[in-house]
DNA sequence: TCTGGGGTCCTAGGACCC
DNA sequence: TCTGGGGTCCTAGGACCC
């Protein structure tokens, strides 16, 4: 049987997330910034129409807020996290198969629906969403990801087909194909849209009917691939269960930049801290580390970057002696005199953490170290994320690496001291 | 003055081995 | 002066995604 999928989208995530909570906000133009509150992230139909870019730097766009009453807000993850959950609850009602693609993207397998049915139980599967979870969502259904993707953005962006768009076997998918920039494309970026647009192609269609062997040659496998799903050959199949993460990174600018190293140290005890949490939550430990810090990339004059990979003698997920190691690092890659805007930990080389390879000369009790572990996760899961944390991270008090967010809203959804108030 | 964070996959080239 | 031919593994960097 041929594939069919869906991939359901929500509508601008992140501020739908927002006006769930605020239905003044809907109609409004609304924007959410990313941290620090640094940049437009989120953007409500609203903002977008005001001319409103993705990732544009709130500073550049002070005179758009102030004089059109954009409604901003600091992002606020964990509200977010906690809605894509319930979109994902109302999905799952309507297929077995479902890949979660992203916080606010699922593919949905429809193999084996008839063709009237599938526009039919698209529109089903929106109201429910909507219904249950307050968030819009768009729909797209073809015979690939790609063309699923596209019917999706049409979904969205015309009018006639009202959210959900069924492009499957359709007569109209050379005009669809042919209404989507090439830039559009999905696994198309502004290198290969430029490239291609050089030689001529400048739509999703004339992508799809692309010389082969020129776009192998160009572009590799990955365009290759591209071309099948635009015309109809599956590629990428819907994968049910993600695959085990390969690395984590933490990593944050600071609103202000930093000179010393006692306080770049605390900085990444902390995303240490933040990193072998998501380490034993996937059952991984990591068989090495990498450490970065760089001054602000905006500015050329007084740059500095740099980074160290250190081999772990044995893998392991415990805080205390990740940070160690990571301040190891740090202190061999700082440089005095430059002021630094980001820093950040990598773990990579994960493996399970069944599969532990011990070393002889190893002189970490590691059971402990795992009971240790074990216990500090426990606590601050139910008591607070910063309940138990490191003395290396720093005391309490002001941190120039503290990240800022000065619009944030309420964490309506998880957190207790927080639940809105009916009035 | 002010510019996010976290991922994946692919490829080319070097090191090394037989 | 002549100077093979593969193979594997690793890494850095590019390109893309949300």
């Amino acid at each position: 049987m041929l594939p069919v999928f869906a991939l359901v989208d929500c509508n601008n995530f992140y501020v739908s997330c927002e006006r769930v909570f605020n239905s003044k906000l809907l109609g409004k133009p609304v924007i959410v910034l990313s941290n620090n509150d640094g940049c437009a992230i989120a953007r409500s139909d609203e903002a977008k129409a005001l001319g409103i870019k993705m990732g544009v730097p709130v500073f550049q766009i002070l005179n758009i807020i102030k004089a059109h009453k954009v409604h901003v807000y600091s992002s606020n993850y964990a509200l977010y996290g906690d809605m894509s959950q319930r979109v994902i609850q109302a999905l799952t009602q309507f297929s077995p198969n479902i890949e979660i693609y992203s916080i606010d993207e699922s593919f949905l397998d429809l193999s084996g629906f008839s063709s009237h049915n599938r526009t039919e139980y698209g529109r089903k599967i929106k109201y429910t969403v909507e219904k249950w979870t307050g968030i819009p969502v768009s729909i797209g259904i073809a015979e690939t990801k790609t063309l699923a993707k596209i019917a999706n953005r049409i979904a969205k962006k015309s009018k006639k087909p009202n959210g959900v768009l069924d492009l499957t076997a359709s007569p109209y998918q050379d005009k669809a194909l042919e209404l989507i920039d090439v830039e559009d494309v999905w696994g198309i970026g502004r290198s290969y849209s430029r490239f291609l647009k050089e030689n001529g192609i400048k739509n999703a269609l004339q992508l799809r009917d692309a010389n082969d062997w020129f776009i192998k040659k160009r572009m590799g496998i990955v365009g290759t691939r591209l071309l099948h799903e635009l015309r109809g050959i599956s590629r990428y199949p819907l994968e049910r269960c993600p695959s085990p993460k390969r690395g984590i990174t933490v990593s944050r600018s600071f609103k202000q930049t930093i000179g010393a190293l006692a306080e770049l140290l605390e900085a990444v005890a902390g995303y240490v801290s933040i990193g072998t949490k998501k380490l034993r939550k996937e059952h991984s430990v990591a068989g090495a580390l990498i450490v970065f810090l760089m001054t602000n990339r905006f500015k050329k004059e007084r740059y500095y970057y740099n980074m160290t990979t250190i081999r772990l003698p044995v893998p392991t997920s415990d805080t205390s002696e990740l940070i160690q190691y990571a301040h190891r690092g740090l202190t061999e890659i700082y440089k005095k005199g430059y002021l630094y805007k980001k820093a950040g930990v990598m773990f990579t080389d994960l493996a399970p953490e069944t599969q532990v390879q011990t070393n002889f000369l190893d002189s970490i009790d590691r059971i402990h170290s795992n009971r240790l572990m074990k216990a500090l996760d426990n606590i601050n899961e139910k008591m607070g994320s910063s309940t138990l944390k490191y003395a290396a991270v720093g005391l309490s008090g002001k941190k120039k690496w503290q990240t800022v967010f000065n619009h944030r809203s309420r964490s309506y959804t998880t957190n207790w001291n927080q639940l809105l108030e009916v009035s």
